[in-house]
DNA sequence: CTAGGGTTAG
């Protein structure tokens, strides 16, 4: 550890210099000229060596920054770039105000590097203001330099100065389409976000290159959109857009997001030397939501050598307590810490108090809890108060209940906005175009159902409708049926049905859609907030294992707030 | 070394 002295750009002696003399005078080009030849040369040797040091150690970059200065060199722009890249990334106003000052004083603030690096290390962290008087000292047709003040704007978030900005740029390119697509991406606003691809494909000004399309991917993810996602990949083919590692995650993750596993695991099987620690991530997690074998894979993924991380393992706990595999969990658990060494974090704890939990290992659970060096947060006591629904354990339950509610009191806030790229169901939903037919196809539905003997279950009905028959009916409108209804008349017999939702998958529903697929003999894939739904001749990937309200007595406690289904989407 | 990005998940 390098002794603790205080950088430059934090004394206070600094500061004052700085402040009494903002500008500082350039030294001419006569004076650096007077400069002996072998000093010059010693300079510019420790910028490159002090360089290279802060490249392999960005974190230290300041620290070195100002060991460059104390040997007595002068700082190249490189030197400013990535001292300022720290700051950048670090959101340290301070630290970029007083690097402005050490380069004005050296008259290096006028490079346009040093002053890109301002403006972007300003910009980001909360001071359009200083960013804005750096970028109006000369910057013309600097693309860097408007695009480092639109990231700022996009930081901001306000959207409509944002929109402003954009649309008055002298010079907009692909960098700049790419920062409005990804705040859009990063604010929730996926059909904004394609929008907006959808107006730089026409505009023509620039074309998309494999940063657009990893935030567009993105966006289709989030959105459940399939056929789009398949149009993004074709793109990327016709283009000859390079699938480097976070492009192929993207596609990996889209499509196992869009329950379309087979596509994740070409582009995965294809990715040959490519393959890297977060593509094998992306694939796991993909196998895990899609109830295939992530554990299989795991093991394929130890043999090629390469070395999992936190995220490997959270996603293959996940596939174990989802699995119900307790000791294979254990076992992960125990490699990750003794052979990778890689130190648990609440989310893994989270992973086994679920895993412990699910088989209703309660005091194995329990035990973790109190374990683990953190304080457990919401996840874990989520967790445990769904385990004790499943497993009838009210006592357990009632505390584990209260945890949650202190540690996340507005759990169910937010409904995610997902709108149909083709169809749109709402519950209750009787406004859609071919509406005769669906709700002819839906009545079919009931009867074939009841012939299989189907019970509804009206359990789960959380809404205060004392009257049997209207609670039936509310539960035969539920949108997945109405989805598959539209589904059924509208596709060629044998094609997979695929329905994206917002909110989980109620008990009933997924008990008639298991009934469905066997009676029509179809695929039924229903994404639902959690996880994917596989439905296949009667049975359900999940192994009827997502929901605790399932094996739930109509008597038992409610729950709180469970989500009635109000808002869904399309096939 | 100055502008834009993916993988956890209850």
């Amino acid at each position: 550890m390098p002794p603790p002295t205080v950088p430059f750009f934090l004394t206070s002696t600094t500061l004052a210099a700085a402040a009494a003399k903002p500008q500082g005078r350039p030294p001419s080009p006569a004076q650096m000229q007077q400069q002996p030849r072998d000093e010059q040369d010693a300079s510019r040797e420790a910028c490159a060596s002090y360089a290279a040091r802060m490249r392999l150690n960005p974190q230290l970059a300041l620290r070195l920054f100002d060991h460059l200065v104390r040997s007595g060199a002068d700082p190249d722009h490189v030197a400013y770039a990535l001292a300022l890249g720290r700051c950048e990334r670090e959101r340290d106003r301070r630290a970029a105000a007083q690097l402005h000052a050490h380069a004005a004083k050296r008259g290096a603030a006028s490079h346009r590097r040093v002053r890109n690096g301002l403006i972007h290390a300003y910009a980001v962290s909360g001071m359009l203001f200083d960013a804005r008087k750096v970028f109006d000292r000369g910057h013309e047709g600097d693309t860097v330099a408007w695009n480092s003040l639109l990231r700022g704007y996009a930081a901001a978030g306000d959207v409509k100065a944002l929109r402003e900005f954009f649309a008055g740029m002298q010079a907009r390119d692909t960098v700049s389409w790419n920062t409005i697509i990804a705040w859009c991406v990063e604010n929730g606003e996926y059909e904004e976000a394609i929008a907006v691809f959808r107006d730089m494909l026409a505009n023509r000004e620039c074309l998309p290159d494999r940063v657009t399309l990893v935030s567009v991917i993105s966006a289709i993810t989030y959105l459940g959109a399939l056929a789009q996602g398949l149009w993004a990949h074709a793109y990327v083919c016709r283009k000859g857009i390079q699938v480097e590692e976070r492009l192929s995650s993207a596609l990996i993750n889209m499509y196992s997001k869009c329950g379309y596993i087979e596509g994740a695991v070409y582009v995965f099987e294809n990715l040959g030397a490519k393959m890297s620690v977060d593509t094998w991530n992306a694939m796991l997690a993909g196998f895990t939501a899609n109830g295939e074998k992530a554990l299989e894979l795991f093991a394929r993924m130890e043999i090629t050598g390469l070395v999992p991380n936190k995220i490997t393992f959270n996603t293959v706990l996940n596939a174990c307590s989802h699995g119900g595999f307790v000791e294979e969990g254990i076992d992960c658990f125990e490699r990750m810490t003794k052979v990778y060494g890689i130190e648990p974090d609440i989310a893994h704890y989270g992973c086994m108090v679920d895993l412990f939990c699910r088989a209703g290992l309660f005091d194995k659970a329990e035990k973790m809890i109190q374990m683990m060096p953190m304080k457990p947060d919401a996840a874990v006591w989520k967790a445990l108060v769904g385990a004790c629904r499943t497993h009838r354990n009210f006592e357990l339950g009632k505390k584990a209940g209260h945890r949650l509610i202190e540690a996340a009191p507005n759990d169910h806030a937010g409904s995610i906005e997902i709108d149909g790229v083709i169809h749109e169901f709402i519950s209750g939903d009787k406004s859609h175009s071919s509406k005769e037919d669906i709700y002819e196809m839906l009545s079919e539905m009931c009867r074939q159902l009841k012939v299989a003997g189907y019970v509804p279950d009206t359990s789960q009905v959380l809404l205060d409708i004392d009257d049997e028959v209207v609670k039936e009916s509310s539960l035969a409108l539920h949108s997945e049926k109405l989805a598959i209804a539209f589904g059924l008349i509208s596709t060629a017999s044998g094609t997979p049905i695929r329905i994206v939702k917002n909110l989980r998958v109620c008990g009933d529903c997924h008990n008639a859609v298991k009934l469905l697929s066997k009676i029509y003999r179809r695929c039924i894939i229903v994404r639902d907030a959690n996880r994917f739904h596989h439905f296949r001749e009667g049975s359900c990937s999940c192994g009827d294992f997502w929901n605790p309200l399932l094996s739930l007595a109509p008597d038992g406690p409610l729950p709180t707030a469970h989500p009635l289904l109000l808002f869904d989407s399309k096939l």
